[in-house]
Formats: structure tokens, C-alpha cells, sequence
DNA sequence: ATAATAAATGTAAAAAATACATTTATTATA
DNA sequence: TATAATAAATGTATTTTTTACATTTATTAT
């Protein structure tokens, strides 16, 4: 590896802009790197594509290593290829996107492996173009939640009405009347009502509902329109 | 370059897929490989990124080779990077999606580069793996016309609504409604009427109309939606 | 028993989408 | 010069969706 100069043949990365929700408020999951170049900076999680495995394959692998977690919704953003994006390698970068459900149990995952979650208004300086890329990927998620459920992604399997409301406010950065917002929800008939309540937000107790997985792909191949 | 394993390090290639629109469908931009490795196979047209370009600059430049135009509208579609995706080389290809206008300049300008028209639908077998690009660039537009006037993109600068409709109609594989195609688009108020009428059409002929783009600047701050 | 809290609910009005058939401007031809 | 032919242009009633807005309800803590 070491015969060839670095800025004389192309790396490829792999950056993951990784979203999380917690306490009302969407979070992007950094960590201080441990190694030169940057050591100490803050860096979106990512690793060089080794030439063995594809991007997916690396993205995949490196969220693993990161959370612990598989399966999740990861997609790709967008390559970052600027001659100079990066002063040690002629290094592209190709982003992806991954929303994952925050727990205890991925709060210590992460805490242990040095990463961190930041809230995403006031995001310090990253590394690179690594803020651009925050940028994009808020404006992508921003987008894509007006056709696709992905704000299930990001909240427990079990969550209620308010606080899918609190997300999509948190997604869209404006308030949503509370009446309309449920009448809405309950119209695209892809949630089930549980006879559970989560009473952590209220003494009356707000009602546990669940994603319906399977009607909402019914509902895909027919151009469906997630709009809220 | 030659001192180093084509499969041991990474190149980089954009591969274009170009749209255009003629006699009311949608056409793909594609040459025959003039050169081995697969010469005489129908192919995308694309190119390795150089060491001194970004994707975007590699993209703008063959596109300007192939065609002779220049400021096309042309996004990145995604990138594709199976280890075994192209047998020659280590390569991964960032796509881009282009829209072109076809007019009798650019058919001739073309012709002359040894590149053709094909109708979308019944694409023959191009090389690796543009033909999974196809469709996934022309899923993409399909969902992208829903929020972004790209329409206009393949139409003249001066068209008719019943062209406008026929692309529409192209684009969403359905057929529409002529009274509501009109007063949804007339509605969305980004088009202005021209004193001049196309009668290549019909007897009656057709007012002209074209397409405003700083008033769809404007509405798009305000989160427009374009659904037809 | 009462106060406090967030969850749950309904309705009327406005806007947008849909379904649907006839008239109009123009050219070519009888 | 009247007529036929052609695609363009137009209107309305109905349904659906979106919006705006205030009170009651279930539960816990005091």
C-alpha cells in the first residue's frame, strides 16, 4: 500500500450521518477521534471502503462497529469528491444516511465505544466537510419524510400519538395542531392502537400504538403520499 | 499508473444517464463502445473520474463531450460499487441523472459522436450494470416530478400544455384529465402565456407557453409542493 | 375531595381534487 | 365558400382533504 503516493489514487470512504431522537429533540451521533490525522476532533462516523466490499457492505459494517446495531434504515445521501476535501488523501467520500432507535442499552453501546450524541441545532465544527454533510442529510431527511414513514424509524416500537407528533414537529420545525395531526395519522391507517399506556408524560396516560409494517408496503405500490 | 494491479486499488467513474424527450416519449442517451473492453456493446455514457476533477466535474465534462452542452440540469443519482460489478477494474461509478432538451442541433451533434436516442421503453442489454441504473435514474425522476418542476427541463423553452401533458403523462405512465391537467398546472402559477401558437399539433393550434423560473424560485422557499 | 396535567375528542369552513361533455379555432377539401 | 375534420380550450358539480379552533377526560398528587 505504502508504494503508492496517497493523493495519487483514489480512496473511498464512507461517511454515516446517524439520526436519533431522544427527549423531543433529534440527535446526530459523532465521536472524538482517537488517531492522527484529527486526533481529539469531532468526526460523523466512517472508515475507509476496503477494496474487498462494497459501500453498503462498509456502511453496514462500520454502524455495526459503531452501535452495535444491524438492520437498520441506512441510506445513501450523496458522494463528497472535492480535489481538496481532504489535505492527506485524493479521498471520496460517499455519505449515507441511517435513523436508529435510541434505547439504554444503545446509550451505553455507544458511550463505550466513544461516541456521542449532539443535539442537531448547534452542531460544532466536524472534521472535513463533515458539516456539510450534516447539512444535507437534515435537508434530505426533511424531504423524504413527506413520502416515506420514516419517523417510525427513529422512535421506540412502542411510542404514542404525542410523541410521534413531537418528532415530525421536531423533522418539519414548526408546530402541529394536535387534533389534526392524529386525525391525519390515524387516517393513513398504518399505526395500531395497543392496551397499553405510557404514562411517563402525563397522569392521564397517553395510549402505546405500533407501525404497521405490512400495510404500509401494501400501500407503497399504490404511490402512496405520507404528507402530515 | 501501470505499476499498479487493476483490481487492487479503486477507480472512480460517473456514469451518466441523459433523458430527453421526442415525439412524446422518453428517450435515453446510449453509445456503442467504440473500444474494448466490450466494444460494439451498447453502453451509458460515463467515464473514470480523473485524480484532478470531482464526480461533478467529470460529469459536466463528458457530458459536454457527448452532447456539446453545457449547464444541463444533472443531479447524482447513486453509486454502485459491488466488488464484482465490473470485471476489469476495481471501479465504483457514481451516477448522475441528466434532462436534456432535444432539439435538431443536438440530434445532429449527437449522431456525429456516434451516440443514439432509444425509446425507454424495451432498453436492450447495456454493459455491467447500466441497465439496473436505468431504472433505478427513471424511478427516480418519476418521484422527483412529484416536487420539482423538471418537466420543464425536457420540453423546448416555448411548449404547449397538451406537450406539457403528454411528458406528464410519459413520466407517470397514466393517461390525465385535459380540464384538470390545465387548471392545476395554470394554478401552480409558473408558467406564462406566450402570444404565439404552435400548429404543428393540430388546425386550431396551440397557445405556447414557457416556463417562469423566478417565480418558482420564490414559491420553492415556501416548500411547494408540485404534484400533478 | 380537589387541583393539576397532558391526552383525547368534533365540527364547520375552506381548499383541492376529481369526474365528466361541449364548444372553438383553424385548415383542408368538396 | 360551405363543410368536414382535428385537436385545443373551457366549466361545473361532487367528493375529498385540509384547516382552524376549545372543551372534556383520565389519572395522579396533594
Amino acid at each position: 500500500m505504502d508504494l503508492y503516493d496517497k493523493k495519487d489514487k483514489f480512496y473511498v470512504a464512507v461517511d454515516c450521518i446517524i439520526f436519533g431522537f431522544d427527549k423531543g429533540k433529534i440527535k446526530l451521533l459523532v465521536f472524538n477521534r482517537k488517531i492522527d490525522p484529527y486526533k481529539g476532533a469531532l468526526s460523523l462516523v466512517g472508515s475507509f471502503v476496503r477494496i474487498g466490499e462494497s459501500v453498503s457492505e462498509a456502511s453496514i459494517r462500520i454502524l455495526k462497529e459503531f452501535t452495535g446495531l444491524e438492520n437498520v434504515y441506512m441510506k445513501e445521501l450523496s458522494t463528497y469528491s472535492s480535489v481538496d476535501r481532504d489535505p492527506g488523501y485524493r479521498c471520496i467520500s460517499v455519505t449515507q444516511y441511517a435513523l436508529i432507535r435510541i434505547d439504554d442499552k444503545i446509550k451505553m453501546l455507544i458511550e463505550e465505544r466513544g461516541a456521542k450524541w449532539l443535539d442537531i441545532t448547534g452542531i460544532p465544527k466536524l472534521i472535513l466537510d463533515h458539516n456539510e454533510m450534516v447539512v444535507d442529510a437534515l435537508e434530505r431527511i426533511q424531504k423524504i419524510a413527506r413520502y416515506e414513514p420514516i419517523g417510525f424509524e427513529l422512535l421506540p416500537k412502542k411510542f404514542t400519538i404525542p410523541q410521534l407528533q413531537t418528532l415530525y414537529e421536531a423533522i418539519y420545525r414548526r408546530k402541529l395542531d394536535p387534533r389534526n395531526f392524529r386525525k391525519k395519522i390515524l387516517s393513513l391507517d398504518v399505526i395500531i392502537k395497543l392496551h397499553e399506556k405510557d404514562k411517563t408524560g402525563s397522569k392521564k396516560g397517553a395510549f402505546l400504538y405500533k407501525f404497521d409494517y405490512k400495510k404500509y408496503t401494501k400501500l407503497q405500490e399504490w404511490g402512496y403520499n405520507f404528507e402530515i
